[in-house]
RNA sequence: UGGCCCGUAGUUCAAUCGGCAGAACGCCGGCCUUUGGAGCCGGAUGUUGCAGGUUCGAUCCCUGCCGGGCCAGCCA
C-alpha cells in the first residue's frame, strides 16, 4: 500500500503508455507474435547506441521502451555497442553509457559489440559476392554520392557493377588485407540504381578505414557500415524486435532485404520504428550538444542545464521520474515535442514523497525578535517530511534575529498577498506565531531591518486562543545559519521549440539559465546533507547538494508557485 | 520535385479492428492547509487538417487536396 504514484510497476502493461487503452502499436504487435509469431513466444530487444557520445534523456525513452518490453514480456534485452565507426569512437564512452543505463536502474542481459561480429559479417559478405549480390566499387565517394541520382532521376550504374565474381572476391580480400587508400574502394550492395528508395540503391557495404579500433585494433582495414552491421548482429544476437526510431523507416526494406539474401529464417528479427523523444526548451541533438559544451556555453556535458542523463543527474532528476516519464509518454509514430513541464512534474512527484524537508533562505532579510529574552536559546522541533512518517524530526535552533526570504515581506501589500507586512501576523513554520512592528531603512530607504514581536504562546505554530494566520513562512536563525551557496537554473533555451523557425538553435539560448547566489542562509542540518542528495528548501523547491563542493546546491526544480502566477497575470 | 511515414483539446497520446471523442500535464474556479507546496472537488478544452465517397452510422474504410516529418554520407 501506499505506494509512490510513480515507481514502476512492472507487473503492469498499462503504465506504459499514456491514455485509456494501456497499450501501444509496439506492445500491441509483439504480443501479437509472442501469441502466434515465429519466435515461440521469445521476446528480445537490444539498446544499440554508438559510443561516441553521452546519452541524454532521448535515450532514456529508448532505454525504457526496451528494457521495458524485456521486462514485460519475460525477454531479455542486449545492450550492444554499434561501434564501426573507428574515427569517431572511444571506449570511455563506452564506460559512461553503461555506467548511465545502470543509474536508470536496467541490467543488460548481454553486453556486446558490432566490432565482436566483423569476422562472420565479413563471411556473409563473401556469400553475398559469392551470389552475385555485392560488388567492389572504385569511384570515388563523390561519384558515387552523383551517380546515385535524385529523387526524380534514376541513379546511373557504376561501370564497376558487373565485375566478375572471381574479381570481386579478390579485390575484396585485399581491400581487407589493406592494399586500398581510404576512400579507393566500396563494397556495395547490388541491388537497383532505379529504386523508388534512395537506400535500396546499391548501397555501400564496406568502406576503407586506416583508424585504429578501440576494440579490435588493426585487425580490420575495413569496417563495415551501419546498414550492412546492424541487422546482421541483430540476426546474430537473437533479437526478434528490433526498435528504432523514425528516420530508419526507408532503410527497413534494406534491413530485410539483407536478411532474405542471406536466407535467413522466418525467426529473424523485424524492424519497427517509433518516434524520438523531443522536449520543449531544449535540444537533443549530439552536435548541438557537443557545441553547447566546445563553445563553452555550459560547463560540461554534466552541466546541469544538460538534457543528458550525466547533467539530469547532477541537476537532481530522480531515475524513477524519468522511467515514469518514459512509461507515461509512451511510443506512437508522429514526430512531436512534449512539453518539459511533463517531466518536471514526475520529478516533483517523486520528491515530494522522498525529499527531507530543511529551510533556506536565499535573500536574507533580518528580522529582529524585539520582545524576545536576552539570551535564550530555543530549538524548535520541524517535521523532515510530512509525506513520509518515517522520516521523523529535527531540531531547527532559533533566536532572536533571523533571517526570512526577502520577498515575503511588503511595506504596501496588494491584494492576495498573505505574507508578512507592517502590522500583520504571520507563522514561522515550526516556530511562532510574529507580528511586523516596524521597518528599518536606510538611507536609500531600502530595507535593512525588519523588528517584529513574537508570541510566546504560539510555540509549535498553534495560537492557545484559536487565531488564525493567513501565511506561514520560512527562516533561519541568525546565529546558526550555516552559509551556503545555491544555484538556480531556469530553461536553456527560451524559444520552446529552438531551432523549429529554421534558425540556429543557439540563437534562443537563454543567456540567464544559470543564476549563482553566494551568502545564503541555511539551516544546520544542511550541513549533513550528503553529496548528491535531493531535499526541498520547504516553499521554494527541490535542491540538489553538489556532488564536490559543500554547502553548494543546484535547484532541480521549484516548487508550483501560485503567487508567481498570480503576479504573471497581473503583469499581462 | 519522387518515395515512405504522419495529421484527434494548448501539448503529448487514447478511443476495445465502423457505434455518445477521453487521459495526463498545463489552464480556470472552489475547498483545505503548520510549505500560497502537497492533497481534494469541479470546469472548459475540440468543426477529429480540408473536401468528397461508401455506410443506418466514419476519428476509424476509399479517393483527392492541404500541412508536417524522413530519405540523394564511404555517419548512425
Amino acid at each position: 500500500m501506499n505506494e509512490p504514484a510513480d515507481s514502476p510497476n512492472p507487473d503492469s502493461p498499462s503504465t506504459g503508455s499514456a491514455g485509456g487503452s494501456g497499450t501501444d502499436f509496439i506492445r500491441e504487435k509483439i504480443a501479437a507474435d509472442v501469441a502466434d509469431g515465429p519466435y515461440g513466444g521469445r521476446v528480445q530487444t537490444r539498446f544499440p547506441p554508438e559510443p561516441n557520445g553521452f546519452l541524454h534523456i532521448g535515450h532514456a525513452k529508448a532505454i525504457a521502451l526496451n528494457f521495458g518490453i524485456a521486462e514485460e514480456f519475460d525477454g531479455t534485452c542486449v545492450l550492444r555497442f554499434d561501434d564501426t565507426n573507428p574515427d569517431t569512437e572511444d571506449s570511455r564512452f563506452v564506460d559512461a553509457i553503461q555506467d548511465d543505463i545502470a543509474w536508470l536502474g536496467y541490467r543488460p542481459s548481454t553486453i556486446a559489440y558490432a566490432s565482436d561480429y566483423f569476422g562472420r559479417l565479413h563471411d556473409w559478405a563473401v556469400q553475398l559476392i559469392e551470389a552475385g549480390l555485392a560488388y567492389v566499387d572504385d569511384q570515388d565517394a563523390e561519384t558515387i554520392s552523383a551517380n546515385r541520382g535524385g529523387f526524380t532521376e534514376p541513379g546511373v550504374d557504376s561501370p564497376w557493377r558487373d565485375r566478375t565474381v572471381d574479381e570481386n572476391l579478390d579485390l575484396f580480400a585485399r581491400m581487407r588485407a589493406g592494399e586500398f587508400a581510404e576512400g579507393e574502394k566500396v563494397l556495395r550492395a547490388r541491388i537497383d540504381m532505379n529504386h523508388d528508395n534512395m537506400a535500396m540503391r546499391d548501397p555501400v557495404m564496406y568502406r576503407i578505414r586506416h583508424s585504429h579500433h578501440f576494440r579490435t585494433g588493426d585487425d580490420w582495414k575495413i569496417y563495415p557500415t551501419y546498414d550492412w552491421a546492424h541487422g546482421q548482429s541483430d540476426a546474430i544476437e537473437g533479437t526478434t524486435h528490433s526498435l528504432c526510431t523514425l528516420e530508419f523507416d526507408t532503410h527497413r526494406p534494406l534491413y530485410e532485404w539483407f536478411h532474405e539474401q542471406l536466407g535467413l529464417a522466418e525467426d529473424r528479427p523485424r524492424q519497427t520504428e517509433f518516434a524520438r523523444l523531443n522536449l520543449t526548451h531544449t535540444v537533443m541533438s549530439k552536435r548541438k550538444l557537443a557545441q553547447l559544451v566546445s563553445d563553452g556555453l555550459v560547463d560540461g556535458w554534466d552541466d546541469p542545464r544538460m538534457p543528458t542523463l550525466r547533467g539530469l543527474r547532477r541537476r537532481g532528476y530522480p531515475p524513477e521520474a524519468i522511467r515514469a516519464f518514459a512509461a507515461h509518454i509512451g511510443v506512437a509514430r508522429v514526430n512531436g515535442t512534449h512539453e518539459i513541464e511533463l517531466l518536471e512534474s514526475f520529478v516533483r512527484t517523486h520528491h515530494n514523497t522522498h525529499a527531507l524537508r530543511r529551510m533556506a533562505v536565499l535573500d536574507p532579510l533580518e528580522v529582529v525578535i524585539t520582545n524576545w529574552p536576552e539570551g535564550l536559546a530555543d530549538t524548535r522541533q520541524a517535521v523532515n517530511n510530512p509525506e513520509d512518517d518515517t522520516a521523523g524530526t529535527r531540531d531547527v535552533p532559533f533566536g532572536g534575529r533571523l533571517f526570512i526570504e526577502r520577498a515575503d515581506f511588503m511595506v504596501d501589500p496588494p491584494k492576495k498577498f498573505y505574507r508578512l507586512a507592517p502590522g500583520r501576523e504571520v507563522r514561522l513554520r515550526a516556530g511562532y506565531f510574529i507580528t511586523c512592528t516596524d521597518v528599518e531603512t536606510d538611507d536609500d530607504g531600502e530595507i535593512v531591518r525588519l523588528l517584529c514581536s513574537y508570541d510566546p504562546e504560539t510555540a509549535g505554530g498553534q495560537a492557545p486562543d484559536g487565531r488564525k494566520v493567513k501565511a506561514t513562512i520560512h527562516w533561519v536563525s541568525a546565529a546558526h545559519a550555516v552559509d551556503g551557496t545555491v544555484v538556480l537554473y531556469d530553461r536553456l533555451f527560451t524559444d520552446s521549440h529552438p531551432g523549429a523557425d529554421g534558425t540556429d538553435p543557439l540563437a534562443s539560448l537563454n543567456p540567464s539559465s544559470r543564476e549563482i547566489r553566494t551568502g545564503c542562509k541555511l539551516e544546520p542540518a544542511l550541513a549533513d546533507t550528503p553529496p548528491g542528495e535531493v531535499v526541498q528548501f520547504e516553499r521554494l523547491g527541490y535542491f540538489a547538494h553538489d556532488l564536490d563542493e559543500p554547502l553548494r546546491f543546484h535547484r532541480t526544480v521549484g516548487l508550483r508557485d501560485e503567487w508567481a502566477n498570480i503576479q504573471k497575470r497581473r503583469d499581462l
